[in-house]
RNA sequence: GCCGCGGUAGUAUAGCCCGGCCCAGUAUGCGGGCCUUUCGAGCCCGUGACCCGGGUUCAAAUCCCGGCCGCGGCACCA
């Protein structure tokens, strides 16, 4: 080593190159493959298995759809499995929503995500209590009916004196709890760790607590089942029987995973490989569940629901007109990095548009517009593209002299002459709201550099309104569109021309059709 | 307060594990140009970052120590 280092640099390359250049073939064979993402430690193709496990109280969020879509990709790149788990262990104080397993799955689906089986935790409550019982049996789990005070104990690193009965007693306990012989808050089965660890959340955590399910039925199993697994138990037993080997989830879960080892550890099973990733935001958007489900309570006439385009809910975002590639991009791109993530809006809609640019149809919309006459010896005939991409697909346009057309009032006020896209070049006369026709060749707008602007003929003019998110606003806009926005239904995203891309949100009757539709970004 | 994890341009990310190919790459944003029947897209040029301070070393974004800042957890929630 002393001798290379004496070297000089340049001598020291010449010789690594000439001699060990099979060192430097692929030292670094970079992320490309599998959009980008790093390999997963630990993974054999074929064998992977990762899984969602989203809690149905709510419809699911930009963040939430980071481990789904990392999961799915590493599935996806592994030739895995995934797996779809509702989490649904808490009647009480996260009672979930019954139409959020649909939601979730429509969301999913929506994102591309694909996965291969699916579970309800409410629904294998047999599986957790056959699970403790065994734990019991092997005397790394009792049942604790020091109530309120257990907690306390734990606190001073010491603990409730029913943990030194023998596993029969705490047998026998654990059927009293199944028979509702106890009730809320009078016995728990605790997990045996350290009563003195470090951290007081893993001293003896609790596995499984009574819910008053006549008080607080769950949304499916209704009042059948008194004793409930908590999260940490029931994720252990299931990642477990489910064979997952990988577990991809936020930072705010690793203490969890020091107390599900312990699960582990007592059962004889193989850990899993966690990886644990930091938060995401995304700038200017609500993401909270919590604080969306408040807004819309109590501000039902502001909000449009859970789907809001203001919201980063998952169907916010498709509302807004995001498409799932582009949020697929996104997170990938972010990766699994132990960080947090901030992401940008403008970074979200540069994405957005590369993607929209070459499928959105272009259409002609005017706002804050003024009325002009076309002064003109003859008939115009435009031929304008609906995409300038495939020049053959065209809409025809005729303006007669005489005839009246809508133009942005921006325009008018500015330019003294300019062209009408796909039409001619106008002198602007605006005395009298008046076009006067120079000349129809794209050649003279060319030469003089004059502005191309959109139009809207007055025959025809479709009525639009827009509907603008900005941070927690919802500004509306109302404007008119030419006839061929008539082509297009709900769902339909766009480019108004020198406006921005939009989602067709709904399609009204007030004198006519009225399009709804939703800014998406520039 | 206690435990844990991070800090690369406006934003995101690569490089950090295995110190020299990095006066730091890429994307987006921003500035300028070209192209174009859109203020969109595309192409070209430019702009801009290793949190701070010590240490180890011939050499540190990369290793070590300290500080500062940010985030997460501390539930009979998930």
């Amino acid at each position: 080593m002393e001798d290379v280092n004496k070297l000089a640099l340049a001598e020291q390359k010449r010789i690594l190159e000439e001699e060990y250049s099979w060192l430097l073939q692929t030292p670094r064979k970079k992320t490309e493959e599998g959009g980008g993402l790093p390999p997963l430690p630990n993974a054999v193709e074929g064998k992977v298995v990762t899984r969602f496990a989203p809690n149905p109280d709510f419809v699911i969020h930009l963040g939430n759809a980071r481990p789904a879509i990392l999961s799915d990709e590493y599935a996806k790149m592994y030739k895995g499995r995934m797996i779809l788990r509702f989490e649904d262990t808490d009647p009480r104080t996260k009672k979930p929503m019954k139409e959020a397993y649909d939601l979730i799955k429509e969301d999913l689906r929506w994102l591309g995500v694909v996965w291969h089986e699916e579970y309800i935790q409410s629904l294998r409550m047999e599986v957790y209590y056959n699970i403790i019982k065994e734990m019991i049996k092997r005397g790394c789990a009792y049942i604790d009916l020091c109530k309120e005070s257990s907690r306390e104990l734990l606190r001073k690193g010491e603990y409730c004196q029913t943990r030194d009965n023998p596993p029969e007693w705490h047998l026998e306990q654990f059927e009293k709890m199944l028979n509702r012989e106890y009730y809320e808050g009078e016995a728990v089965v605790r997990i045996k760790t350290d009563p003195k660890h470090p951290n007081p959340s893993i001293r003896d955590w609790v596995a499984l607590r009574i819910i008053d399910t006549e008080k607080y039925p769950h949304p499916i199993v209704g009042s059948k089942y008194w004793v409930w697994p908590t999260y940490n138990f029931a994720v252990s037993v299931d990642d477990h029987l489910m064979g997952v080997t990988h577990i991809l989830r936020g930072k705010e879960h690793q203490v969890n995973t020091e107390k599900q080892l312990y699960v582990y550890k007592c059962m004889g099973w193989e850990p899993p490989t966690f990886i644990h990733f930091g938060r995401l935001k995304l700038e200017g958007f609500i993401m909270s569940k919590s604080y969306i489900r408040r807004l819309i309570e109590e501000n039902p006439d502001k909000f449009l629901g859970f789907d809001d385009p203001r919201f980063g809910t998952i169907a916010g975002l498709r509302r807004r007109g995001i498409l799932p590639e582009a949020i697929r991009e996104i997170i990938l791109t972010v990766g699994i990095k132990p960080g947090d993530a901030k992401i940008s809006w403008k970074n979200l809609a540069a994405t957005n548009r590369k993607l929209l640019d070459p499928i959105a149809d272009r259409i002609m919309y005017v706002e804050d517009y003024i009325k002009m006459t076309v002064k003109s010896p003859t008939c115009l005939h435009g031929r304008i593209p609906y995409h300038p991409d495939r020049p053959e697909r065209v809409r025809k346009i005729m303006v007669c002299g005489g005839d009246n057309v809508f133009l942005q009032k921006a325009d008018i006020e500015k330019y003294d002459e300019l062209r009408l896209l796909g039409l001619g070049n106008f002198r602007v006369n605006r005395e009298k709201n008046e076009l006067e026709l120079i000349s129809t060749e794209l050649e003279y707008a060319r030469s003089r550099k004059l502005p191309i602007v959109q139009f809207v003929p007055e025959r025809g003019a479709v009525n639009v309104k827009v509907l603008i998110p900005e941070g927690l606003e919802l500004k509306v806009k109302e404007g008119l569109a030419e006839p061929a926005l008539l082509e297009y239904s709900v769902d339909d995203r766009l480019q108004f021309m020198r406006y921005g891309f939009v989602r067709i949100d709904k399609i009204g009757e007030k004198n006519g059709k009225i399009y709804n539709v939703i800014y998406t970004h520039s």
